[in-house]
DNA sequence: GCCATATCTGTCAGTCACTGACATGAATGG
DNA sequence: CCATTCATGTCAGTGACTGACAGATATGGC
């Protein structure tokens, strides 16, 4: 295993990326096409010249091809918020976060794709649902954080639950406008209107 | 069909009710005692004494046992909220709806049972996600009538998509603390608390 | 080059949620 | 008492997933 260089993800991790990358696209494009509920499994893997079975050695579940790793960037926007100045409105600090995560998403070039992958997503019921689960999970992951920073009154846990569910609809509202718009208007632009409709309280 | 009176709902649709009731009792039970995802809808139909296919056709879904009726109930929380008066803040007609809504289902006994039901939604993902689908379904009844009330500026739309979504969190967040909580605290109480974080702004 | 090991993959069988088609039996209405 | 309607059971089938097994492939040490 000392052959390269002993950085980072092993040679295997990359090429199970680039595999799921693939899967990814072909599936995209199938789903993009006939719906999302009317492509199978097999017909994914079938296409990606690949059984059904290896299909989910791949993706756990038929919709994470659509929703991706929330863990990954759920991290990512976690460590965000952290690294924010502690004097900042939490307001503030939370779309700073967001609108590094979109940077981020815009930096590897899946946007192209990630718009077709939103209409997917939020054109089918159970796409939708496994999304919002994400956000339930990038919420476990902010509410400590957000609590730590509130005014210590009698109702914080209650505030920074809300204030984080409240971010997150900012959050998914501007994904799905984004989604269903034709022009060019950015995610960022969308974000900062979003969160200004709530800000002058938090 | 003449028979005795030909009011609202039909002696066939009383005896569908009261079927779904007590699945709805028996299946409750297997799920607080081993778990939603451990139970099987076989076993559930079972112990109601029908086939498994009988029990889906009182329920198109399992997770429907536990999530109810979302249609009904978006009906009557968007009729409230169009009772409201039209000089009114949106944010305290949302609370207003909400809290009617929640005094409908006290009224109607299902708290005692609710908040086990509440209790085996909150710790179950696939459930949380069909819970979400629910306020999918209500924001999109929703956000017209308040769209109509807000002032008419070039964001109405996003503004009343943004405003409602809150509220669905916030109803969300009253909830699932209220039954992750032993004590006699009231929903309607978590609710008011939960508005009051993000009311100065709306 | 050769062998031991780990990894990837396909195949097969099985579970579970859900659906359509058909048959039966009970209740309803004239 | 008969015809219709409705609820239900049975059966077969689909589709997402999972575990077990076996063959292929690759990797690393020798």
């Amino acid at each position: 295993m000392s052959s390269t260089t002993n950085s980072g993800p092993s040679l295997r991790e990359i090429g199970r990326d680039a595999m799921r990358a693939r899967i990814t696209e072909i599936a995209l494009d199938l789903f993009a096409e006939h719906g999302f509920d009317q492509v199978t499994v097999d017909q994914i893997a079938a296409a990606a010249g690949m059984s059904g079975r290896t299909f989910h050695r791949y993706f756990p579940a038929k919709e994470d091809v659509v929703v991706g790793e929330p863990e990954q960037w759920g991290e990512f926007v976690r460590d965000a918020f952290a690294a924010r100045p502690a004097d900042e409105p939490v307001w503030d600090s939370l779309l700073a976060s967001f609108v590094a995560f979109v940077g981020l998403l815009e930096q590897n070039g899946r946007v192209q794709r990630g718009k077709v992958a939103m209409r997917v997503l939020v054109s089918t019921t159970s796409l939708r649902a496994r999304n919002l689960e994400k956000h339930q999970l990038w919420g476990r992951m902010l509410v400590p954080l957000v609590a730590a920073r509130l005014a210590d009154d009698d109702d914080t846990a209650l505030r920074a639950e809300i204030i984080v569910q409240a971010a997150l609809a900012c959050l998914d509202v501007a994904f799905t406008t984004w989604a269903n718009v034709d022009d060019d208007t950015t995610i960022s632009e969308l974000l900062e209107r979003s969160f200004a409709a709530l800000r002058p309280q938090v």
